[in-house]
DNA sequence: GCAAAAGTGTTTGCGATACACCCATGC
DNA sequence: GCATGGGTGTATCGCAAACACTTTTGC
């Protein structure tokens, strides 16, 4: 093994696709990219680009994100990035051998149609996910996986505050657990789980909030230190339930 | 994005790397290979290689578990091989840009020291995980994702019986949880948790089989038809408990 | 008989679910 | 006042941890 042969392995391109999420609207959304060049050329498709040579995935993800999103640096440096799996398949790609390291990311509701793809990404936008048509290479593979790796780590970890803006409150945080799961959750109960969990969330201990109009103004809360979720979230009967 | 320029990337090579376990003498434990040749000639690391030009990831790693294992290839094709991340760091070999595909195997405890690796690798052997000296490359950060990996795979999926021989008594399966984890469990309640679980264990109709000696000799079961435990089965307190 | 390992039964208590209820705001 | 959403309290039910107990073997 090993050998270091130059002939004993093939050049490889190497690239990193990103399945971007969002919240908005009551639905999951993923951010799509319309392709300008052969193949694929004009299918919607998820972001991505080459590794640079000294770059390591991670690296090159967050860099595509900035670009793609317009995003500062600072922002996209601090958001959850998430590598799910390599695809390898040797016909991924029509044309060469290429294999994509994939990420998830997440990132709160954004102002709107994102950067208009500066370089040759032509269009950029938010798609709900389902009503994504089809989509070049093997990224709806990609996109389905990324999707059911989200929906799991909601249970045991504390990222759905990667959906929500630095300051939210806890109807928006159940909100976005709601949305990403598609099932209705107890309020009750689901306020206590959270504040129950050390370091899921922290109060800010200014004002409150108005929850767009009606209602009673809510508390807000921060992510706070927290990364695992002990006591995990589990939805109710759908899958993982116990 | 995706240019397809062929200027526009730099070539990489791409390997897989392997963390195969195993169960014996009540430790959970890791296949090495030494290295022959520099860099980190001498060193011990996991097994791996290059992928050859019409392979995906996990073909090559398929492959290279059967070289270096000297399993059947029926064997290796049914085995659970799990793939882990892909570190892809630039300076990961001081030779030249490689990037690593990790995957983690189980299987059940072998005859004895492996096959005597037939090509370049000089030798091969188990080694308890934690006994392991330095590795090379970045093996001993690989192992040790490999090895939480593992331990966290447990408790929501049925692939503690990668550990175990065909047929197997609920001792068997319950030591398996107990190394990994390091932890004792209650032997009624670990029962009644397996056999709860439909598609977990099957009951092997015929005889029963000694437990080595003393003892009442203890029913056979054989894995199941299920992947994924519903009811997940915690470990004690030691992290994700409830 | 004794030790060792398999297997069964039973009690108990924690925790989550499923509610009912009160509070504060906009219209 | 009423609708809307935030927040608090509480009873019940189920599961699982803990442990006592029986069974079957080797020595």
């Amino acid at each position: 093994m090993k050998g270091y042969d130059p002939h004993a392995f093939e050049p490889f391109a190497v690239t990193v696709d990103l399945a971007v999420f969002t919240v908005r609207g009551g639905a999951l959304n993923v951010l799509l990219i319309r392709r300008g060049q052969d193949p694929y050329a004009g299918a919607w498709a998820l972001p991505g680009g080459f590794l640079l040579p000294r770059e390591s995935a991670e690296t090159a993800a967050r860099r595509e994100l900035a670009e793609e999103t317009g995003l500062a640096e600072a922002v996209v440096a601090a958001l959850h990035l998430e590598q799910l799996r390599t695809y390898s398949d040797p016909d991924r790609d029509p044309r060469m051998r290429v294999v994509s390291v994939a990420f998830a990311a997440l990132v709160p509701d954004m102002p709107e149609p994102v950067a208009e793809g500066g370089g040759d990404a032509a269009q950029a936008r938010w798609v709900p996910v389902g009503e994504t048509g089809p989509l070049a290479f093997d990224h709806a593979r990609i996109l389905s996986d990324a999707r059911s790796r989200i929906g799991a780590k909601l249970e045991y970890t504390c990222l759905a505050t990667g959906f929500c803006p630095p300051e939210f409150t806890l109807g928006e945080l159940q909100s976005v657990y709601e949305t990403v799961w598609d099932t209705a959750l107890d309020r009750p109960n689901f306020r206590r789980k959270v504040l129950a969990t050390p370091g899921f969330v922290e109060a800010v201990p200014g004002a409150a909030r108005l929850t767009g109009g009606r209602g009673k103004p809510a508390a807000l809360y921060r992510a706070g230190p927290a990364t695992a979720l002990h006591p995990p979230l589990l939805r109710p009967t759908e899958g993982h339930a116990q």
